[in-house]
DNA sequence: AGGAATTAGTTTCCGTGTAACATATATTAT
DNA sequence: ATAATATATGTTACACGGAAACTAATTCCT
């Protein structure tokens, strides 16, 4: 992929400008690969980890405890369900001790379809190039940015 | 701003996964701040670009011009020169040597508003957090990864 | 010159963040 | 205890942005 600053076409006051423009630059090269890839799947990545959470929690849970669990906040968790419950992968179910919450379970074709994914997620050989330490020190600077 | 790992309430396999979740968690602070930053003048950041493009330019340039120039690419350059004609703050201007081309040019009051906004602008006080030489290494890290 | 390929811009579709909203439950004051 | 207020939960409505399909104009190729 080479040289960001090439890729961009432009030239960087400095470095800190230039980092922020490849944080954002990176960001974006990162989910553009996510979306494709589940893509594939008819999914996209936050109903992904909708449907992962769903699996993980093994009975059904409150909208809520998806909101919390999510990695990416979800602030319209209704419209991605709505989208899962067209396909079919999950279900909802009214809860009569507060009638404002929903329960969402995950359908034996959600849970099919995880499967089906599991083998080729990108989550992992995306960022191979770093070593365990470079890792973790891009994320150190990352944290002492904010 | 803390340790990002509480932030989002998470535990990570590894560096190389923490890193990469940090990355999105990290530009989507930045567009947030940018936002809220250009959403008091009414621009959206792409739309600040743009008319700092066309001030730099000094003449009209075509629109793929224009998309060369941009830090982000932006996919359809339509409908965000649609919204800057909306507020008069760029000309669309025919071109018929080529007539598929379409010329834009910036107003006296895109001009002002830029006037206006330049003296606050974030994106050089959002990351004095780093040194010079840290946000050097960053970027490289960033480089190295993709 | 005529058809294929390329280029420029537009339109359309979809996913997502934000904010306003409606309803249900909890809390507080009297 | 009950009415008024505050809070919690989820939904709806709106605007933005990326990707891809599409249209029209130009260039290329023979």
């Amino acid at each position: 992929m080479g040289d960001f600053a090439k890729d961009i076409n432009s030239k960087f006051e400095n470095n800190r400008i230039k980092a922020m423009l490849n944080i954002l630059y990176t960001a974006n090269y990162i989910t553009s690969y996510q979306n494709d890839f589940f893509k594939t799947y008819g999914l996209s990545p936050q109903q992904y980890n909708i449907l992962r959470i769903l699996r993980g929690a093994k009975e059904p849970i409150k909208v809520q405890t998806i909101k919390e669990r999510m990695v990416e906040r979800a602030p319209n968790l209704t419209r991605l369900t709505d989208k899962l419950c067209d396909k079919k992968l999950i279900n909802r179910i009214a809860f009569p001790e507060d009638r404002r919450v929903v329960l969402i379970e995950i359908t034996k074709s959600g849970l099919a379809l995880l499967d089906k994914i599991k083998p080729n997620n990108p989550s992992h050989n995306l960022i191979d190039k770093l070593t365990e330490e470079e890792a973790g020190r891009l994320s150190d600077l990352l944290d002492k940015m904010r």
